[in-house]
DNA sequence: CGAAAATTTGACATGACTCAACTGGAGTGG
DNA sequence: CCACTCCAGTTGAGTCATGTCAAATTTTCG
């Protein structure tokens, strides 16, 4: 087995350890089901009205999960990083079409799987259905979090505790992106990024 | 078994049957290990920065999670109602002391159950992980539709799809509690209503 | 290098907030 | 059962944060 794989493999595995031990062998069988994916910067994991077959673990690179509102504008859901899962949920879990699309903001190297096979590999190893569990739980809490911060903060403190948080996305993101992240037009984010 | 006990078990019962099959002893095990709590109109399930020991199963009756922001302002999180899990998920996983507050806004009854019994749980019943696994997915699910609108929709928008969504939210909750959950001051709430 | 995309700037518009005063209804105690 | 209090809700004035639109400028990248 290639060294690339055997990267791949272990960056899971201290991954999914952290939630669940697993054993070498319940390793084996998740990443063998597991497909590798490369996705050049700019390309689609998800395109637009498709139905999101796939889970992604990012095992490197930077993606993002966005729709086009009304009025043609694009509009950042959220940002995925290494030892992330990225889907569309709603899509994915009840397989309905998805007006969200996920693009690769770099060059992006992810392992992913569908839901036929994720339904398999939790008989085949029921721990990992703990482990989902728990990362699921992982999600809500921080969206939670994330939901705070835009009810209490002002749209000049969520810019900045964004750069604190993840000073590297300022350079690796354009800023009309982390503008609609933080809901709010780019025309606004520059004035806020004027004062400082 | 007294009436109502069984009447709670079979409402259980088919909420978790939604999300997997389980046996009658299954249910029962699963019925054993929890208790039933009432708590009258204004009560408190949980007090602030207490730490989260329970998870809250609505067999009827509405409450709601909130706290207090920095000007001494109630901010209202989400409300609960029958066949919903209601807790404070990052202070009942992660033990930590809860700003939020759980308090009853009519009389309520619920099934409640600890972090260790519930784990407890889960090895006994393998299956409740996956159904908890597919209620977490289910509820993250919702958290993202709900930050969809916020981002979308403008705060007239919000309220009169509420009230289109659950109508007789407008009577059974104080105006400023909705005003607080849709994000709006309540004067501005209130100047909205006016222009139906 | 040149075209297209991203960012900045400025003028103006507006949604939503704050504060303070007023109204009305729901308890509560004498 | 009345009088009083208290709290929710409304109204209005003034203000501020943030949005929109259009133009100018800078950066990116083929």
């Amino acid at each position: 087995m290639n060294m690339v794989f055997v990267f791949m493999k272990t960056q899971l595995k201290t991954y999914l350890n952290k939630y669940v031990q697993f054993t070498e062998q319940e390793i084996d069988i998740i990443f063998n089901h597991l497909i590798v994916e490369n996705f050049k910067k700019k390309e689609f994991l998800l395109p637009q009205n498709a139905i999101c077959k796939r889970r992604y673990f990012i095992i490197e690179g930077l993606v993002r999960l966005f729709y086009i509102d009304a009025n043609g504008v694009e509009k950042t859901v959220l940002f995925g990083v290494e030892n992330w899962w990225i889907t569309n949920l709603d899509s994915f879990v009840k397989e309905i079409p998805s007006e969200k699309m996920i693009q690769a903001l770099e060059n992006t190297v992810v392992l992913s799987i569908t839901r036929e096979e994720l339904e398999k590999l939790y008989r085949l190893v029921p721990k990992l259905e703990r482990a989902f569990r728990k990362i699921t739980e992982n999600m809500l809490i921080s969206i939670q979090r994330k939901d705070e911060v835009f009810m209490k903060k002002s749209s000049r403190e969520r810019y900045s505790n964004l750069i604190r948080q993840i000073p590297d996305f300022a350079n690796r993101v354009p800023q009309y992106m982390i503008a609609s992240y933080l809901g709010i037009s780019p025309e606004y984010l520059s004035e806020l990024r004027k004062q400082d």
